[in-house]
DNA sequence: CACCTATGTAAGAGAAATTTTATATATAAT
DNA sequence: ATTATATATAAAATTTCTCTTACATAGGTG
């Protein structure tokens, strides 16, 4: 596998699950912190952690600074979706899966 | 979880794997049966029997008929790629995803 | 007849993903 | 003080996914 082709695998898996489809959804409408967002879908924090993580490592989900708070302060971490865009179709993933064997 | 959630789901779990995506990869340029595609991804034949099925499943991969034979012939099965299309985006997700709660 | 092609499936082993439980820390409110 | 908010992570348990092994069938070739 070659880069373009793992970080479709990893897109994917990550993208193809409920927990995280619905996080993705929820702070593509507003900023949340974490505590919120799992009280928000009915999850433990733990698991919401987790979740969060995965989008994260990905950047699906990144952090923003709260304006309202000096510098130096214990900050709430707020997340937000990142703008992407994945298109799957038989051309696409053949442009990045094709031709390796014929 | 709605239909189209769940087909959502459903379809990324499909492609959210290195195989599926290079059958689809190869379904796509051109026809062929299940035993050609094994051999040309290197796969043993029950492996590949089991992720044809997932993508035939979801209609991701579809049946052709052979035209080159007459009626009643035992049927060497040919597939190919079906044409779809799916947009992974923060606004198409929450299109499908959002609002639930909050 | 043995071998290669070709299809179809079940059952179990093994690997990976998901979820819970537990632990640790810290601030703010009642 | 106790409760609720808030973050962070490890480890174990559970569930799901992936893959191999085994079995059954059949046509065609050397």
């Amino acid at each position: 596998m070659n880069e373009d082709q793992e970080r479709m695998v990893k897109l994917l898996k990550a993208l193809a699950n409920p927990i995280r489809l619905r996080m993705i959804a929820s702070l593509s409408e507003r900023p949340k912190h974490l505590y919120a967002l799992a009280k928000e879908l009915g999850l433990s924090y733990p698991l919401a952690y987790l979740h969060l993580k995965a989008l994260r490592n990905l950047g699906l989900v990144r952090e923003v600074r709260e304006e309202s708070r000096a510098e130096g302060l214990p900050s709430v971490k707020y997340y937000m979706a990142s703008d992407f865009r994945l298109l799957l179709s038989p051309e696409r993933i053949r442009e990045v899966w094709g031709e390796g064997d014929g």
